[in-house]
DNA sequence: GTGAAAGCGCTAACAT
DNA sequence: ATGTTAGCGCTTTCAC
């Protein structure tokens, strides 16, 4: 009907008009818990009805300074670690109700104009799971009370609040349990070089590998960028067709970097798992519990993750400080499936 | 530093100020093309930059009335076929300089709660990969110039707009490809047995086969609800041990339920694919190419889908007029692997 | 090219 | 409980 092009709609003072009342009652009409009648509220949401109209947030963001929007920031999904991650992240803010903003940043992108543009929509919070953040942002983002924090990264010198799972010990953890199994000698799969968690699982499966005597000439490292395809040619070019190079055990530093690894295990070696090498990963995905896989791996919780970092947020307390250089660390743990022999 | 709580931050107003220029001066110096003087520009953007000024996209978008935001509508990102398209809207929504709200609708979910929210955020359009849009809200949707586009899915006798893969061909090519292959008796997995797509497919597949001469007892039906894990029981459900009972082809509906009948296949019964028993999907997802799957599929071409979409919505026009009722099928394609034997 | 002034649709005091 | 009034930070005529 209308040929205007103009974003049209009914206005609260329409509504107002129709049910003969003042515009502030319409707006007190639709907010929860605001002094007015039963009565004239059934009268004002009627006549809304009628208009089909529906309240302008924006407009009401500008006088309340509060837009109800978070900003996720994600790198690469083609982790499915991620995937989860986001998941859980618009659950739980969609049932605050609030609404997500979603923002990828491509590898090794500066993620400057993403923050700004992040910042131009009046976000109440942004989660980076993903980039860097130039000192310069995160102060534009601390004068403005923009309440940052970083989902399993941080930034060694900087005082941003991060929420991680406990990477170094989860590295540990799996050593352990390789060390017990009988291994000797080792091969990781390392993830985005630049990435804290993968260097931190590294580092404390290296340190608790040394410290049970191993040498590091039996640790091998090889790169798998973070996702599938890396583990699986990455092993396969390590090893050639040389069996006998293969170690005792190998660590992907996330779940589906060990599944690219056992796949190429084994369709190039036809190798059991764990008879002829045991696999270890990190992240718990719901993919490396299936058959094919039944992985053992170091779970990361997840919804303690989130929970802690919306908590971190403070999006409900509006006397809430983000405290800075925060570093919340949730304990990993070791989820015993079938790739690592046990007793 | 600052202990107040409100979102503070320098506005046009400040950086005017200390620039020594009107306010709307500052307006245009960050509107690209706007008449101002290089000179003026430049003392401006100095001035913002000193005051960490950022231009407030939501006040703007009040008058302007438009947000430069579009809302995606998903529903299970179990399946990575979705993954994949919502990481395809929001890349190219980025490049458009526009924002994306991501929101999630549970299965059987009423959608009307979610639209009313995606309205009131003034949206540009919105994208419908899940869920059903009732009557009242495509109206409304309708009155406000809001375009929606139903993606891979529609309301048989509404009037939206939707862009959609050729399932019901796509399901046809998949019954030729077995039929060549010389498989006689059948199993599908269907998805989602209220959703459209699922429901082609199986007819596409269904009718073909009957061409060929197949007779309906020969047709197994399996419900797989979508995901992984419901085609994974439901082979085993299905066929117990009673390998005698199984099919000489399976067809999941899409990728990932392929994916899990093929576990279930392999690990019941030790089974050889394509020799005993072969499979196709429909999707063509990265995962199905992988070595262990190598399946043989029919594509849904992302990209043109995607492309299709944002063509649809008319963002960049303000004269589009989004047509009610188009109904653009993009067709589907064989991709040729390894679990139905050619030639 | 530039500034002044009038809103955009709403919320938040402030009266009543 | 309800209406009146004054903005929120910006874009957009409209003069100059």
């Amino acid at each position: 009907m209308s040929a205007s092009r103009k974003r049209s709609g009914a206005t609260s003072i329409d509504v107002a008009a129709l049910a003969g009342v003042s515009q502030s009652a319409v707006s007190r009409a639709f907010t929860p818990g605001a002094s007015i009648t039963e009565e004239k509220q059934q009268r004002i949401l009627e006549a809304a009805r009628k208009l089909n109209y529906v309240p302008n947030s924006i407009a009401s963001s500008l006088t309340t300074k509060r837009s109800n929007t978070v900003a996720v920031i994600l790198g690469n999904l083609d982790n499915p670690f991620y995937v989860h991650v986001l998941q859980a992240f618009v659950d739980a803010l969609q049932a605050q109700g609030r609404q997500v903003f979603t923002f990828t940043s491509k590898h090794g992108e500066t993620i400057d104009e993403l923050i700004d543009r992040v910042l131009r929509y009046q976000v109440d919070g942004a989660i980076l799971t993903a980039a860097q953040l130039s000192t310069r942002m995160a102060n534009i983002c601390h004068d403005r009370d923009v309440p940052i924090v970083l989902f399993n990264r941080y930034v060694p010198g900087s005082d941003a609040s991060v929420v991680r799972c406990d990477n170094y010990g989860g590295g540990r953890l799996m050593a352990e349990a390789f060390l017990a199994a009988g291994a000797r000698t080792f091969a990781m799969i390392k993830g985005d070089p630049m990435g804290t968690t993968s260097q931190d699982r590294v580092r404390g499966f290296t340190e608790r590998l040394l410290e049970g005597g191993i040498g590091r000439g039996d640790i091998l490292e090889i790169e798998g960028a973070s996702v599938y395809d890396g583990a699986f040619n990455g092993v396969l070019e390590r090893f050639g067709t040389d069996r006998a190079a293969l170690p005792d055990a190998i660590f992907g530093i996330n779940d589906i970097m060990a599944m690219g690894a056992m796949d190429a295990l084994r369709q190039r070696f036809d190798l059991g798992i764990p008879e002829d090498v045991m696999v270890g990963g990190f992240d718990d995905i719901p993919e490396g519990a299936r058959w094919p896989y039944r992985l053992t791996t170091v779970r990361q919780p997840i919804d303690l993750m989130v929970d802690a970092t919306l908590d971190m947020l403070g999006l409900d307390d509006p006397t809430h400080v983000t405290e800075p250089g925060i570093d919340r660390q949730i304990p990993s743990q070791m989820v015993w499936r079938d790739t690592i022999p046990r007793d």
